[in-house]
DNA sequence: ATGAAAGCGCTAACAG
DNA sequence: CTGTTAGCGCTTTCAT
């Protein structure tokens, strides 16, 4: 059914490898046969058999994408931003949900280890080695996650950690929790950091609690570990967490940000139009995905430029109505929406290095 | 570098058949053969090159899935799920997304033609005949979409439209404006038929406004279209689209629901815990992803039992906050939060047929 | 139960 | 510029 070279070859009355070359490489025939050639397999409706053709060249034209979480809102820009970098490259994209396991993830890349030139792997569960291992027998491409030999572009969001605790320190908190996101998250670990060398310095006391997954579940159960610890304020591992912490809150009657002030990290898309919107740190997950895409380009040599292996995306703090004075009677009245997009900024801005 | 059949082959000291049975047809070996060879593959980091299989076996064990835009909240869910499905199956998902382009869709669908055993076309935006057309070619499930000959999965929103206009009428409300969505939209046409009919049997006026892109942005444009119209209430195509509306509407000083009712479509995500919360209907993603791959299991002979082949998925409304009596002066004021996932529910249930 | 051999559809030298 | 010829790595008869 499905017409073949030979077929379109037949037709045209020409070798089976001039329609070939008519078809990859145009400049290599007289013009003549090339727009006969093109025309017959037009109306043959030739498709190029991807798998014949990347048995002969090695390539596949495709690229994997892991994610641990399609839904996770964080990670469809990101995907689209991908997506539209590799096809621009002729590349699809093969893409993954890892369910947040580490042994998902493993085993799904060693799945399509022999089916793709190469993997975008975002926000990895697995172990150093392991991946270092990946990335042994197939180009590799971090996002958020820093090892040595394994070029990656990461979303740094410490930085805006950081301000969050100043920010909350100057509103009078004196006691927060973080709520810890996957122990095996190196931005979780990176965010922990930020924010206990924060609380450190200026003298506040830190619960650490969790790890909670990422999902508004996890932020319900965060927001009940949070009541035991007297804290005024919460820095969630990111907006989904932050969000369910909301949630809760709200059920235990608690009010956000008049007895507690919560923030959350990343500036997914729902983090301006929740109730109350959430101050947080940006993340760009679209400049994540295209510069990732664009390492891997790279490393299998299309030609790219050579630059860094590994690339870093600072993300600016948005401060907006989940965080106000600590605990006081005449707590701060939010308003019930912010203008879209509205939003103070402090700090951040692009970064690459 | 990579290992190949003939690598393990060597190394066990049988022929090149042997291990491929060893690998793809266990039972077909001895036992002992079967333990060495396998032994040996794992030592060597084998990994089947699925290009090489593809073109032995005719079955490249992958599925296109496309869709008009990724980070429309209501396709990730429905993603998560196709993915999901497909593993099950040992299928991989090659994702695109068509930018909201027809063209695109119908250029992105003949290009993976020839690489996947099959597509899943989500609200697809190009005609009948074309689609039709790949659908000989490529064995093709449609989500969203009705046409003879190919098989679908269907959120089924009429009958919810039809509820929710009836909702505001009951609120008081006897001018309305429908907000379209692409013109090219199956769900469009559907929603805005069921519209029509419950407006012209209410005798409620409608302006039937757009068509507006299914985005924040596209409801910023709607909103300024809803305010010429004296319409009380805003039936939007989508959740994105209402979300749009209700953040302009603020802008321009309308209260929602107390000037202006707006509702949605699909009960993305993020409708439960925006501001206000979003009365819409229920659109269940996910279950339109798991049953559309599994169409297409059954189209290319899977063996999974036959079906029907078009399958409807009836999403129930839910009432909460973006809706309120007519501009009256007591507007309802209604509640910062709706408590998590709440609402009150009309109509609804998961049919197929 | 195992091996030998013939392709799957395409590309890429190599000749002409 | 075009045709001929070898594979790419795997599956699959067909023998043994």
């Amino acid at each position: 059914l499905a017409a073949s070279l030979d077929t379109v070859a037949r037709a045209a009355g020409v070798s089976i490898s001039t329609v070939s070359r008519a078809l990859s490489r145009p400049d290599l025939v007289s013009a003549g046969t090339r727009e006969r050639v093109l025309a017959i397999a037009g109306e043959l409706g030739y498709r190029a058999n991807t798998s014949a053709r990347g048995l002969a060249t090695g390539r596949r034209m495709a690229f994997a994408l892991l994610v641990p979480d399609v839904a996770n809102p964080f990670f469809p820009e990101l995907i689209r931003a991908a997506e539209d970098r590799a096809q621009q490259s002729g590349y699809s994209l093969l893409l993954c949900d890892t369910g947040e396991h580490a042994e998902r993830e493993r085993h799904l890349l060693s799945r399509v280890a022999g089916q793709v030139d190469g993997a975008v792997v975002c926000s990895p569960r697995s172990s150093a080695s392991g991946l270092a291992e990946v990335a042994t027998e197939l180009p590799t491409v971090l996002v958020n996650r820093l090892i040595k030999r394994i070029p990656s572009v990461s979303c740094v969001s410490a930085p805006g950690m950081t301000l969050l605790v100043e920010h909350l320190y100057e509103l009078g908190h004196r006691r927060v929790a973080y709520l810890q996101g996957p122990l095996a998250s190196w931005s979780n670990r990176e965010r922990l950091r930020a924010v206990r060398e924060a609380a450190r310095r200026l003298h506040m006391v830190l619960h650490v609690l969790g790890p909670f997954l990422p999902t508004l579940h996890g932020g319900h159960k965060a927001a009940e570990a949070i009541m035991g610890t007297g804290a005024t304020a919460a820095l969630a591992f990111d907006d989904l967490t932050a969000m369910g912490v909301v949630g809760r809150l709200w059920d235990l009657g608690v009010h956000v940000p008049g007895d507690v002030s919560v923030t959350g990290c990343d500036d997914i898309f729902c983090a301006a139009l929740c109730s109350p919107p959430l101050t947080t740190v940006r993340s760009l997950a679209p400049v994540a995905g295209t510069r990732a895409v664009e390492l891997l380009l790279e490393q299998i040599g299309n030609g790219l430029a050579t630059r860094a292996r590994h690339l870093g995306v600072i993300g600016e703090v948005v401060i907006r109505s989940s965080t106000g004075a600590a605990r006081s009677a005449d707590a701060v009245k939010h308003p019930r929406r912010a203008s879209s997009g509205g939003g103070r900024r402090l700090g951040g801005h692009d970064v690459t290095a």
